[in-house]
DNA sequence: GTGAAAGCGCTAACAC
DNA sequence: GTGTTAGCGCTTTCAC
């Protein structure tokens, strides 16, 4: 078997036109048995499969589905992936990724690549610059050409389309209330800037947890840390300045640091401090002690995104099923970190 | 700005020909500076870009590159991604990632899948099922088909292609000697079956560094695990039966588990048992002790790979250059574990 | 200076 | 039962 084979060469091969040999291969009844056979049986042979590009070209959409991350080297955003893949090649669909790496120009880049002709819809979650940005005609511009979008985890309600969030706000009250009814009162935080989307609503979960137990809100229990792979400065200052009893991180990569930064310092954990984090990944499962966190599910919420998508890539180009905002629900995974 | 507008459509705007209009954008002195000029301006309002399925079709490439990989949520992995995107997306290339799940059978269906006419060329990395099985006649296949293939990591001879890999053995083998320069003597090795090529070619490593320091095999203290993300039992019932004074691993989470289960049974690392893993992900940082390892550097094997591929998609087809090896120098990275 | 036509690989409506 | 034709969007050679 060699080179690709394309209808033209077996129709040459046989002496038939061209559209003969594509009504054979569909089994068509308007062909002969006879010559429906001898050109499936060449076609076999000789492995023919119909090129992917003139299908996309001819029927005007490409299977393929764009999905535009942040970063990848990171357990929320790779299960995302895994889920948009494994639902995607379910269906048939092929999944190109792009990398934003945070980046506001990248993502915009990235976007107009891809929209010309190269995918059938988008799966996207902003990126850090984006968010700072707060400018979005990217996207809008996209969605005005015919071209579905489905937001994930990091959103705007700048942009009208299909969503697919978790409960940020909830999971972390939920976590920090645990926290609190095992007795803990002086809590820190440590969190995102405010124009993260999702660090802000992690926030918000906290304050109302702890408003409602009626324990007062400290602002210098409160980090704010710029750089999600750092922080270690800041959190030793704190634990060195503040007596704390309970730590909630709004990633895993923040509560494991505050964790070793602890004990470190001699501070034994849970006994002495209680930890939560956020996104339940590897880190959390091989952590020591191993930490208690809130699934983010990142798996449902790519494959979620994916069927969001697909269903409004496949109906009817005329209808008009109303903007979806899909919640994936969180949960506490309790481990000895608590 | 609304739907994609072609060049039929301007063509008609202006009562030209398709042609006219195609090499008005692309400043063909042939065109009037006049014509030019108005085309030019309306493309420009009207944010035209050639439709890239069209250009594919016409000029038999699409500028996209697959990789398919065992698994995505995986430090080395992803990180491998991102190597491979950056430096594609910079030569105005996309990626479309297609994960086999270590199973053979997705694999092919995924190759099958993008060679129809999707991509120029692949990045990949065999899964265990394919390793097993022992069955590259997918590979081989597109290969015939003229379509180029890059191996990475995990390879096969069977195979002729470019190939990007790190040096397995000679890794384990510093790994390993570093252990007993360090005076530990009864090194246990934690490795993958034989029929994986990375996981023999560390134990390989391993068994050297023994031999040249004179110290002798045990088999008993080496355990073979089978799934990628267990091995609990087993360690566990090796640390309860032998006296270990060290751990080699072969994968980052082997390592790390070995040395929680160790600290949890009173065995304090480094003190009583150094621990050193392979590939150099968060999970070596952040864990408690955190953890020696043998880097990977995915990130520059993905670059590497894509380099490779690009360049032979971009040289002639007729030239012949030879099928190469590049060995990215695997690194000890020393932390508080050993 | 502009346009017509062929071709990339495929499908489908319509002839014969 | 088989073939012709047009068309998806674009480029490019060749005519006018």
């Amino acid at each position: 078997m060699k080179k690709k084979i394309t209808l033209k060469e077996i129709s040459k091969r046989f002496n038939v036109s061209i559209s003969t040999v594509s009504k054979a291969l569909k089994n068509s009844p308007e062909i002969s048995e006879k010559t429906r056979k001898i050109i499936q049986d060449f076609a076999k042979e000789h492995n023919y499969k119909p090129n992917n590009i003139a299908l996309s070209l001819k029927n005007q959409k490409t299977k393929n589905i764009g999905i535009i991350l942040p970063e990848i080297v990171h357990y929320f955003f790779s299960s995302v992936i895994n889920g948009v893949e494994s639902y995607a090649s379910e269906q048939g669909y092929n999944v190109i990724v792009c990398i934003s790496n945070e980046s506001f120009d990248k993502e915009v880049i990235n976007m107009q690549m891809l929209a010309n002709g190269s995918i059938d819809g988008f799966i996207m979650s902003l990126s850090k610059g984006t968010e700072k940005a707060q400018d979005f005609h990217h996207i809008n511009e996209v969605i005005a050409q015919g071209m579905p979008v489905v937001q994930i985890d990091r959103i705007t309600e700048e942009v009208d389309s299909d969503k697919v969030i978790i409960d940020d706000y909830h999971g972390a009250y939920h976590a920090v209330k645990y926290l609190i009814e095992k007795g803990r009162k002086k809590i820190a935080l440590l969190t995102m800037p405010d124009y993260m989307s999702v660090g802000k609503l992690r926030t918000e979960g906290y304050l109302k947890a702890l408003e409602e137990a009626g324990i007062p809100v400290e602002q210098d229990l409160i980090l704010r840390i710029e750089d999600f792979y750092g922080g270690g400065d800041q959190i030793k200052a704190l634990f060195e300045e503040r007596s704390v009893d309970a730590v909630f991180g709004v990633t895993e990569f923040f509560a494991v640091t505050a964790m070793n930064i602890a004990q470190k310092m001699g501070i034994s954990v849970p006994e002495d401090l209680s930890v939560i984090g956020f996104t339940d990944g590897i880190i959390s499962m091989v952590s020591n002690p191993s930490l208690t966190t809130v699934s983010q599910h990142g798996e449902e919420i790519g494959k979620t995104a994916a069927k969001l998508l697909i269903n409004r890539l496949e109906e009817d180009d005329d209808s008009t099923t109303p903007y979806v905002r899909e919640v994936v629900k969180s949960t506490l995974v309790t481990r000895e970190s608590t």
